[in-house]
This record gives C-alpha cells, structure tokens and sequence, in this order.
RNA sequence: UGGGGCGUCGUCAAGCGGUAAGACACAGGAUUUUGGUUCCUGCAUCCGGAGGUUCGAAUCCUCCCGCCCCAGCCA
C-alpha cells in the first residue's frame, strides 16, 4: 500500500490529486476541508475523514479547512462546535485562521440566489411539501413540472425579498433551481435550494429567516474558500451533478472537484449520529463522552490516544467500496502506541490475600521494577514488598489444569520483581470461598531469579497489602455484542452487550497510583491499559478506565480445554 | 422496473496488459522476570460468474449475478 518513493499510502484520491498536479488542474494547488454540520459529537467515522483532509492538505502542501456547515438551525448548537474544535485539535490537527462558518456566507448565497433568479434559473415555489413530493415523480417515473415554474422574473425576486423579509409562512413556499423535472438523477427535479424557517440560528441569531440548503450552499462554500478538492462520502455521489450544476450557473471564483470515498464502518460499533444521540438521550451511555462511544470525546476519556487514531485511520485505507473494519485493528493500534509509551504498574483488580509465613512481619523492602521495558529512558521505581500482599484471584487454581503456570498448591510461581514463593496452604471460609493463601518464599531469589538458575514458569503481578491503595476500576467492553448492531431487522438496542462496563470498588494498587494525573495512561502488567478517570479521578478517590485488554493467549489456551 | 456506485485472502487494501504488495486476524515455532512485546514461518495458482480479445488479462470487450445509495422544505 504504500509507495516505496514517497513511503505515502496510495489511494484513488492521492491518484487523483497527482494527475491533477501533474496536468496543473487547479493551479498546482490542494485546498481541501473538513466540513462537519454541528449537530453531535465527532466520532471515529470522522476522523477518517479528518486525518485524510488534513493529511492530504499537509502530504502535498496544501491546506485544509474547518468549516462548520451550518445551514440547519434547528439542529445545530454552539456546544457541538466547541466540542468539534476540541476533538478535531486533540487529534493533532491545526487548521491556522482558518475556521470557517457556511452562515458566514449566507448574504453570498442571497446574492448568488437572486442571480440564479435574475438568469430564470431559480424560481419561488408555492406548493406545499406534499404537492412537491408529488410533482417530484419517483424512481421510475419522471416529475411534473410546478404551476409555480414559469413565474416572472420580477415576482420571484419579489417574493424572494418576502421571504427574507419574514413576511411568509414556513412552508408556504420555497426557492427552487430551475433544471429538469424529468432527470433520471432525483436531485436534478427541481431541489429546494432555500426554505423559510422563523427560527434563530446559533450564530445569526434572528438575522435570518430563509436558510439554504445543503446542496446549494455546499459547492458555493467550497467554491468562496479556493477548496480544490470535495472530498465526501458515497452518498453524495448523486449530488455531483448538482455540486457542478450550481457552480456552473454561478460567477464563483473556481469550481471544486467533488471526490466521494466510503464512510467507515467497524464492526460491534454503530455509526449514525442520529442512533448514537438515541443511545445518548436513553440514557443507555453516560453522555456523549462516555468511554463506550465510538465519539472521538468517548474514546479520549477511554484513555485512546491521537496517535493510536491517526494511525489506525492510515491503515485502513481510502476506496470506494463499502466495508467494515475490524475493531481488532482498532485495538491493535491502541496497544501499539500505549505499549511504547505508557508506564508499566502493578494493580490488583480482585484482590486475593497473601500471607508469607517465612517472611519476617516487621520487615518492608523496596525493590526495584522497571517503568518500561520498551523504554529504558522512562527507568525504575521502587515498590514496597512485605509480608502480607495481594495477587489476582485469577492467579490461583487450587485444581489447576495443565499448562497453568500461575499459583497452585505446591506450586512455585515468580512475584514479579520480588521472590519466588510456594502455596503451603489455602485457607477458605464456611461457604468454602478461598480468602487467603499461605505461602512460602526463597529468600535467595530477591529479584526474581536465583544463583541455581531454576526455571520459574509463572510470573505474577502483586501488591503489598500495607502500602497498597484501593481504588475503583471501570472495565469497558465493547457497547454491542453483535458484528453488525444493525442487521437483521431487530432495533440496534436490543444487542446492546450487557457487559459492556464492569464496575470493580476493591481494587488494590501501588501506592504511586494514588496521585496522577486525570487522563494519564498505564499498563496494569498482565491486565492491560488504563488511564486515570479523565474527569473523575481524584486522590481521595481513584478511578481508572480500562482502555484495552493486554493480549491474552493464556484466555485462548484456556478456551481449547 | 429509472439513475448513480461497488465487487481482489476471514477483515481492510494495493494493483491501471507482463504473470496477485502490505496490514489486521488466524495457525505454528523462537526468545521473554508481563501466557505482554519482539522475532521467524505459514496463510488468494487466484482476483463475483461465464464468454471473448491477446503471445500474455485481476487489469481491455460482452453478457450475467450480487451488494450499496437516491423519491427531506436533513446533511
């Protein structure tokens, strides 16, 4: 996939953008931008598109735009534009002063409107929504022409200038492009291009009171920034015609090319916003940051990192066809980045009590561990070992099958860090639970390894139960159990995964754990990454988010029997 | 049944007439004080199907099949 010259991934885009510098097409030029409606949360779909708007733009030393299309009032918010400069930011990207509003072109698109007027290009509308539906004829069937088509010149502006003037009815009539009500393309009969909405925008206030719509305002947008390239999703294929029907009626300063890819899709994930504002408002995730999201808010609180994002966005490539990625690469990427960078800690997630019957009571060491093994630079800490410690209830079997190699009667496993030790006894409660192991260590293997230089298979992570914290720890599972949430004709909620976040309150961890920094990434060894709750956490009362599982062949094994 | 797209490994995805890249997943094996990481090895005689053109086709032509999108005064 990638070009052994330029070590670039090749795409149909990047193709498409090298044939046009090659034949000087907009000048030696890229100009792209990302153009999002502020009416929910950035999710990974986005930034998709993010990192391959602004990647192309830095790639071939062009530049990308933000621009907000807010054409919509009545679903669009202030709160999501912020959210959308924070998430679009965090990512790594920097659109300079170029932060741009589709409403700030609205006097333009007035003005571009009454020349499509003036030139019998456009034409006020009367019919209701309903007799437009009707005229507009169906897949197989051609429109009629609207009774409204052949107004004059003169009362189209007219009564355009009423409409602006708020002296009409929301509904009572429309703008519309005068083309062709009997194209095979839908898009083509007619489209509204301005409807009336008495409605107070989120930046025009009640300036306003006709908005455009998507098709017309778009290519004009694009066309007023220099955008050389459009880059949109498939769906939009259709609309091209329009895209280049409308810019070619107009006085624009250039005409974009429009160049459609396919959305991302992953699996066990929805993507729609409209589904993703249900799950939100239901009340079934906490927020549109909860860490279960596939937002781009979710996925930081998650404990995901930008770099881990931009690359997975790289390797999955840019092409037409429809498809669904697999979140296993997703979370390959995760563990990628966070294996080079997050600081290795021992946490106890089900505590289980250690008692060392050999090991002296008053007695407390500080032994060496190292802070990453891919990383020697990050160095070493020291941690507390003494008599009475903790290790994973996993990392006990009083029966254990073959090939375990973790603590077992008679058994002698490494504490990591610290000294070998054998289970002498179990002790258990009247309900037959086991609550405390008595083991012995090898005073001559402080370390983890002795002169004798005997194979120890099993390594375990511990804490010292004296000097250990507890803390809680959110264990985040994928939000649906099903490949595809929405196959098979039952509403997505119903595959909603009942685990898809698992509260533990007794975790016990090293004491540094106890003040870091809300948002900061560990390796809990052996379990997986985590990151300090990003809003929550405090001293008083940690909390960690489980942002992927470590790699588990163990798990794998086990399953085979 | 109209129009617009798309069909290459389980999942993404290069390839653009010269004889199927890469990644993830998966399966073996080596190293390992994380059953993590790393490292080897294997994994499409075949490119939705059938014909045709050609010395030669995933790449060109024809027909067929399948999937996606479009009938918002949403984007």
């Amino acid at each position: 996939m990638k070009d052994p010259e330029t070590s670039m991934p090749s795409n149909f885009i990047r193709n498409i953008i090298e044939e046009d510098l090659k034949t000087n097409r907009h000048q030696g030029r890229v100009a792209t931008r990302f153009p999002p409606e502020p009416n929910g949360y950035l999710h990974i779909g986005h930034a998709k598109s993010i990192c391959l708007n602004f990647g192309l733009a830095a790639d071939y030393n062009g530049t990308c735009n933000l621009r907000f299309d807010d054409t919509n009032p009545s679903k669009e918010d202030t709160e999501y534009v912020e959210s959308i400069e924070t998430d679009v930011r965090w990512l790594g990207f920097d659109w300079e002063d170029r932060l741009y509003y589709a409403s700030d072109y609205f006097e333009k698109f007035h003005e571009y409107a009454v020349d499509l007027i003036k030139a019998s290009k456009a034409y006020v509308c009367s019919l209701s929504p309903d007799q437009i539906r009707e005229y507009r004829g169906t897949l197989t069937e051609p429109g009629k022409n609207s009774p409204f088509r052949n107004r004059s010149v003169e009362e189209n502006l007219a009564l355009f200038e009423r409409m602006r003037a708020g002296e009409i009815d929301e509904g009572a009539c429309v703008l519309r492009a005068k083309i062709d009500m009997a194209s095979a393309n839908l898009n083509l009969r007619d489209p509204v291009i301005f409807r009336i909405k008495h409605e107070a925008h989120h930046r025009t206030g009640s300036r306003w009171c006709i908005y455009p719509m998507y098709d017309y305002a778009h290519c004009i947008s694009d066309a007023l920034e220099g955008i050389t390239h459009s880059i949109c999703t498939l769906e939009f294929e259709d609309h091209r015609p329009l895209y280049d029907w409308c810019l070619d009626q107009l006085n624009v300063p250039c005409h974009p090319q429009q160049i459609e890819f396919a959305r991302l899709n992953l699996s066990y994930t929805i993507m729609s916003k409209r589904k993703l504002l249900k799950l939100v408002q239901s009340g079934l995730v906490n927020g549109w940051d909860d860490p279960r999201m596939p937002t781009i808010s979710g996925m930081r609180r998650r404990g995901y990192t930008p770099v881990s994002i931009r690359n997975f966005c790289e390797r999955i490539g840019v092409a037409k066809r429809d498809s669904v990625v697999d979140l296993a690469l997703l979370e390959y990427c995760v563990r990628e980045d966070l294996n080079k960078i997050a600081p290795r800690v021992m946490a106890v997630l089900n505590p289980l009590r250690v008692v060392i019957e050999n090991y002296p009571e008053d007695r407390v060491e500080m032994l060496d561990a190292v802070n990453n093994p891919e990383d020697p630079s990050m160095g070493i800490r020291q941690v507390p070992f003494s008599r009475v410690l903790f290790i994973e209830q996993d990392d006990f079997m009083e029966d254990p099958p073959k090939k375990y190699f973790r603590l077992a009667p008679g058994q002698e496993v490494r504490l990591r860090y610290a000294y070998y030790i054998t289970c002498v006894n179990v002790i258990k409660n009247e309900a037959g639970d086991i609550v405390e192991l008595r083991c012995v260590y090898d005073p001559e293997s402080r370390g983890g390894t002795t002169a004798d230089g005997r194979k120890v298979r099993g390594t375990l992570h511990w804490v010292s139960a004296r000097h250990s914290i507890s803390a809680e720890v959110r264990l985040y599972d994928r939000l649906f159990n099903r490949e595809n949430p929405d196959a098979g004709g039952a509403d997505f909620t119903e595959h909603l995964n009942p685990r898809s976040l698992e509260v533990l309150t007794e975790c016990r961890m090293e004491p540094s754990l106890g003040a870091v920094e809300p948002g900061s990434r560990y390796q809990f060894e052996r379990l997986g990454y985590f990151c300090a709750e990003p809003v929550e956490f405090s001293k008083d009362r940690p909390v960690f988010n489980r942002t992927v599982t470590l790699k588990d062949s163990w798990a794998r094994i086990a399953q085979k029997g």
